[in-house]
DNA sequence: ATCTGCAGATGCGGAGTGGC
DNA sequence: GCCACTCCGCATCTGCAGAT
């Protein structure tokens, strides 16, 4: 396995050198423990869309899923009735996908038992990133549609510290000796873990600029 | 008892096609 | 210009057999 600056070296190679690397390496948001409970809710939902999914289309019809779930409170979504879920699954402002849309009502759900542990906020943006694993186990474990590359996503798009297993990131990883094959088992997710976290300590940098330089690496 | 990997099913809007 | 129709994209979920 190459050390992080070696790998470094090979994104700069590839993406006009250092400089322009850089400014392509996004940087987790560090307020991420004061994010609201409701845009937690939202992105987590937004994402669910987007996954099979033209993203346009969902972007497009953004506005609808924001005011017929309420700003994606947490209170109005996990206790829905079915009369007012009814009217969502017949309403054209939302992608009329059922076993979506019940999504926002378990994962609302869930975001209210982590009040219990100092709320989402600081579950998932205080999760420890040398953990990070361990937090999308729990996201496909007690969430709706959150395993996978979608729960990936829904972090990072949140602004909390993430990798993503995109194509690229698997390629590296790959290529790197860390894991043979995309990630699905536990042994191979902690392969994974072991080696953001050996990046990590080489460089000082986030899950973020890790995963994305990465990416820009193959 | 628990984990893993696989096959098949699922879902909506957009693009493309053919016909008028 | 417009209608009716089919296929496609993508990642999850379910159920099951087999492995640890």
């Amino acid at each position: 396995m190459r050390s992080f600056d070696e790998i470094y070296a090979i994104s700069a190679d590839r993406h006009g050198g250092p400089g322009a690397l850089e400014e392509k390496l996004g940087k987790p948001d560090p307020e991420i423990t004061k994010l609201p409970e409701d845009r937690w809710l939202s992105v987590m939902t937004k994402c669910i869309f987007q996954a099979g999914f033209n993203w346009k289309v969902i972007e497009a019809k953004w506005d609808g899923f924001e005011e017929l779930f309420h700003g994606f409170e947490l209170g109005p979504c996990a206790f829905m009735d079915d009369r007012e879920f009814d009217a969502i699954l017949g309403d054209t402002r939302v992608v009329r996908n059922g076993a979506k849309l019940a999504t926002v009502r378990a994962n609302a759900s869930l975001l209210m038992e982590l009040r219990d542990q100092g709320g989402a906020g600081e579950v998932l943006g205080g999760w420890a990133s040398t953990d990070y694993i361990g937090l999308l186990e729990m996201l496909k474990k007690r969430g709706s549609r959150l395993g996978g590359n979608t729960g990936q996503y829904a972090m990072r798009f949140a602004g909390r510290d993430s990798f993503i297993l995109s194509r690229d990131v698997t390629a590296r990883l790959m290529a790197e000796g860390v894991i043979d094959k995309p990630a699905s088992s536990k042994a191979a997710m902690k392969a994974v873990q072991g080696a953001f976290n050996t990046w990590m300590e080489q460089s000082g940098r986030s899950l973020n600029e890790i995963s994305r330089v990465l990416a820009f690496s193959c």
